[in-house]
DNA sequence: TTACCTGCAAAGAGTTTGCAGGTAG
DNA sequence: CTACCTGCAAACTCTTTGCAGGTAA
């Protein structure tokens, strides 16, 4: 791949040596033109498909959460059975479809005019985040 | 108890006959002023502390799980960790201090005017949930 | 009396960790 | 060469379930 070298430094800035398993995590995540949402076994069950040999659950951890704690991921909380990334690392809400345990991206300027007016003194807004849960309408 | 009619009543309409323990679980819930944000763990220990008896957690799960279907509580979704339940169960939404793990109600004009732009053909809105997060700000 | 409930302990899911052999730099 | 990495399996946490004895109605 021509992004090899950016997918190396995207380990590196996160503190990861480059490897061959963390190189195919990271052609699965960015190696993409749209936003990739996924959990922990979506991510497993693809790397599984698309490579001859599998790349442990061990592995994937750690790899995600390091590209999480550098900023490369988001971890959107939808519920309490599993983590959710979301490759879109910018200013942004989410759709969560019940029916389909889906995500869909939602600009900002989809959810109108948020504005937070409560205050606590001595804290600091560290992220908002709005989930709309929608299901099938019939 | 004065409110022990009103609990009973509402675990009979959550489809539980009323238990002591589960008596003793509204208690803890209901019986109080303001808001009460809790995790199955917190309400464990508080109910181990009031009472010479423990209530076992298989217990403390099916009765909050039937108090949340019949919709005398609201589940919160803030991470993976664990389930944060919610004795407000009118339209609001939630700081959530991540140095005390602890939630904050915000009212629904502390958070602007917040209107869903973008339509999914074939879905409806279930929920629109606004979590943010803060920190100490020093 | 009977269907439902309790408490315990075991099972499940998702996630994390310890360790022995392997590999990047 | 050395520190870091991998894969495996075991451990952990939270939650759910199966079962035998107990209790509300």
């Amino acid at each position: 791949m021509n992004n090899k070298h950016i997918f190396i430094e995207k380990l590196r800035s996160s503190g990861l040596r480059s490897t061959k398993q963390r190189i195919k995590i990271c052609e699965v995540l960015f190696d993409r033109k749209d936003t990739f949402h996924f959990t922990i076994n979506n991510l497993s069950n693809i790397l599984r498909k698309n490579s001859s040999a599998q790349i442990s659950l061990a592995t994937i951890y750690n790899t995600v959460h390091a590209l999480k704690k550098k900023g490369y991921l988001k971890e959107i909380s939808i519920n309490t059975d599993k983590s959710y990334f979301d490759t879109n690392i910018s200013n942004h809400h989410h759709f969560f479809d019940e029916n389909k345990n889906e995500l869909i991206d939602l600009k900002n300027k989809d959810i109108g005019n948020l504005k937070i007016k409560k205050n606590i003194s001595g804290k600091k807004i560290k992220s908002i985040e709005v989930l709309v849960k929608i299901e099938n309408s019939n």
